[in-house]
DNA sequence: CTTGGCACTCAATGGTCACGAGTGCCAGAT
DNA sequence: ATCTGGCACTCGTGACCATTGAGTGCCAAG
C-alpha cells in the first residue's frame, strides 16, 4: 500500500494548498517541510499518490492539488481534531451566555460558528420530535378560535392558530388544557399522538368536534414540513472562496437557501460523532466544491439537532472540525441550564 | 432647464442601460427608440445630461450610463409603478394564503419577494412597539421559575425565562396573569410600562419581589435590541450583479449579516409611502452600489413593520416598486386576517 | 530505493497591433 | 436657433506572439 513516507507527503500537500491555495510542487513541499528526501523522490511519491487518485494535477506542468478522495483520506487517518485556545474556548462562553431566548441562542450561534470558522454555519432548531413537552397552552381569542402554543424543552416555541367548527363549552377549554398538559409533560412529542388519542372520548358530545380540532393541530405542528427550522449566517465568507466565483458561490448560495436541502444535509450526519462529507459525497450538486463538517448537540447525551458549516472542500479541517465541536458541546450545556 | 427631449433621452438611456447592463451609445439609442432625431443630436443632448451630472461614461470612448441622481430623477419623474399582472397577483395570493404561522408567512413573504423582483428581499416582523397586546401568559416551570410569553395581535410570539428571587406564593401566578391580561389586553406595547406601573403594589408583601421580576423582564422585552427581528431571502440573486463581482458582493453580503444596518436602513423609509434609496443615497458604505426600496405594510392603515428589496442600483425600478407594493398589501391582508 | 540531470510542457505575463464603438466639434442644411 | 452629417480622435478589447519559469517525467548513476 502507500507507505508512511507517502501519507507524508499527502499531508503535507493538503496542509500547503490549504494556506497557500495553490498547487503545490515537489520543490516546494521539500523546502517548507523537512522531509529528509529530495525532490525528485518527492515526485515520484506524488505519482504514486496521483495514480492512486488522491491528489491531481489542474494541467500538466502544474502542481498538485488534493483530491476528494485525498481529503477524505487526510481526514480519516492523517488529521487530528484541532482542540480550541482558551482564549477562544472563553469567548464562546461569555458570547452564547448572553442569550435571552432560544431565537437568540441560535442566532448567537450561528455569528460565532460562522465567525471561528470564516465559513458558512448552518444551525439547525431543536428539533420537535426529539424534544419532550414543557406545556401546552391553549388561549381563546375569539369564543371559536383558540391558539395553541406548545414549549419545548429546550426552550422552542411553536404557535398555531385553530379555527374551530363551534364555540367552546363552559370551561371545556381549560378541562382539555388541564387535561392535555397531565398526559404529555414531560414525555417525548414521539408519543404525543398515542397519549392523546382518546382524548375527545371524555368530553361531552358538544365539544368532542372542537377538542379534535384542536388535536388534529397539535399533530399537524409535529410533522416534517413544520418542525424543522435552521438558521444560517456567514454567507459573506463565501467571497472568500476563490477567484472564479460567480460559478462556484452561484450554486452554493442557492442550496443554502433551499431549507430543504441543508435539512437533509443535516440529517444525512451521524447523530453522535462529527462527520465530514466533502465534495461529490454531498448528494446536492451545488455542493459538489464544498464540504460540510456536522455534528449533533443537546441539553444530555442525545442530539436534539446539528448544526455545522459549510466551506470548500480546501478548507482548514483539524480546525473547523475543532470549532464545530467546541460549539456544539457549549450550546448543549447553554440548552441544558435553559 | 431640460427639454423634454433630453428627458425622453435619459429615460431612455436608463432603460437600455437596466436591460443590456452595458454603456449606451448615441447611435444604439436612436436604432431602439424612435426619438425622431439623429445620432448627433442625442449626442448634444448627451453632453448637456452629463454637465448636469444625471449621466456620466466609464472612460472616454464609451457609452453612458446614468449617474445615482439619474436614477433619482427618472425614478421621481419619469417612471410610474408598474403594477403586477393579474396571474401575478393571483400567485402571490395563492403563496400567502397557506401560511400557518407569523415565522411562515414572513419565510414566505421573503421568498415571494425575492422570486418576484429576482433581488435580495429582506421582511421585517411586526415591531411590537407598534402592535397591541392580543395576550400575555406566565407559566410556572418551576417554583421559582416562571415563562413569560408575550402574544401580539399580528400573531408574533415572544417568550422569555425569568428566574425570580423567590418562589411564587399560592396563586399569585395566576393572580398576576390575570390582572395583567384584564390590563393591557388590547392596548398598544407602547402603553405598557405605564399601564403596569402600580402593579407590584397591589400584591402582598412577600410576592411583590417576584411580580417586579416578571415586569421588568416584560419591559425589557420591548426595548430595541430585541424588539425588532427580520428575515431576509434571495441573497443568491447578488450573483447576478455584474461582472466584476467579488468586490461588488462581498461588502453588500456582511451589510445584510448586520442586522443593525438593515434595520436602520429600513428604518429610514418613509411609514407610508415607498421609499426608494439609490446608491450614495444609502448612509451604510457596502451599500453604495445598491438601491433598496421599503415600504410599510401593516394589518390596517398604519405600518407595523417594513418590507423592501435590495438590488443593483442598475435596477428596474418600475417593476420592483410594483413587485414591492403588491407584496406589502397582501401581507397586510393576510394579517388582518390571523 | 534515492538522487541529480535534462528535456519537455504549458499557464501566465506582457507587449504590440488592428479594430471599432463611441465621442466632440464644426460647418452647412433646415 | 436647431438639427445633421462628416471627420478626426480616444481608448478599451481581443488577437497574436514571444518569453519566462514552475513543474513534470524519465533515465542513468549512486
Amino acid at each position: 500500500m502507500l507507505s508512511e513516507r507517502r501519507l507524508e507527503v499527502l499531508r503535507a500537500i493538503v496542509q500547503d494548498y490549504v494556506g497557500t491555495e495553490e498547487p503545490v510542487g515537489s520543490k516546494a513541499l521539500t523546502e517548507r517541510h523537512k522531509l529528509g528526501v529530495s525532490p525528485a523522490t518527492v515526485r515520484n511519491d506524488m505519482a504514486a499518490l496521483e495514480d492512486e487518485g488522491f491528489i491531481a494535477q489542474p494541467h500538466t506542468s502544474a502542481g498538485r492539488i488534493p483530491t476528494d478522495k485525498g481529503y477524505r483520506l487526510f481526514v480519516d487517518k492523517l488529521a487530528d481534531v484541532k482542540p480550541l485556545s482558551t482564549p477562544e474556548r472563553r469567548a464562546i462562553q461569555n458570547f452564547l451566555d448572553g442569550a435571552v431566548d432560544l431565537d437568540d441562542v441560535v442566532g448567537r450561534t450561528v455569528r460565532l460558528l460562522a465567525q471561528l470558522t470564516r465559513q458558512v454555519a448552518v444551525v439547525q432548531y431543536p428539533s420537535l420530535t426529539r424534544s419532550t413537552v414543557r406545556h401546552v397552552e391553549l388561549l381563546a381569542l375569539a369564543p371559536a378560535r383558540v391558539m395553541l402554543v406548545l414549549i419545548t424543552d429546550t426552550g422552542r416555541v411553536e404557535q398555531r392558530m385553530v379555527d374551530c367548527p363551534a364555540p367552546f363549552g363552559e370551561n371545556a377549554l381549560a378541562d382539555l388544557r388541564a387535561r392535555l398538559n397531565s398526559r404529555v409533560v414531560g414525555r417525548r412529542f414521539t408519543d404525543v399522538p398515542q397519549l392523546v388519542q382518546d382524548l375527545p372520548e371524555s368530553f361531552d358530545q358538544d365539544d368532542r368536534g372542537t377538542v379534535s380540532t384542536v388535536l388534529a393541530t397539535l399533530l399537524e405542528t409535529l410533522v416534517e414540513e413544520t418542525e424543522e427550522r435552521l438558521m444560517i449566517g456567514g454567507t459573506a465568507n463565501l467571497t472568500r472562496f476563490g477567484h472564479d466565483f460567480p460559478l462556484t458561490i452561484r450554486p452554493v448560495l442557492e442550496a443554502l437557501e433551499e431549507q430543504v436541502v441543508l435539512l437533509k444535509l443535516l440529517g444525512e450526519a451521524k447523530d453522535s460523532e462529527m462527520t465530514v462529507r466533502i465534495g461529490h459525497e454531498n448528494a446536492h450538486e451545488g455542493l459538489n466544491s464544498t464540504s460540510v463538517v456536522a455534528v449533533g448537540y443537546g441539553s444530555g447525551d442525545e442530539a436534539v439537532a446539528k448544526l455545522g458549516v459549510v466551506g470548500p472542500t480546501r478548507m482548514d479541517y483539524p480546525g473547523t472540525m475543532g470549532a464545530v465541536r467546541a460549539v456544539a458541546r457549549y450550546v448543549g450545556q447553554i440548552l441544558a441550564e435553559s
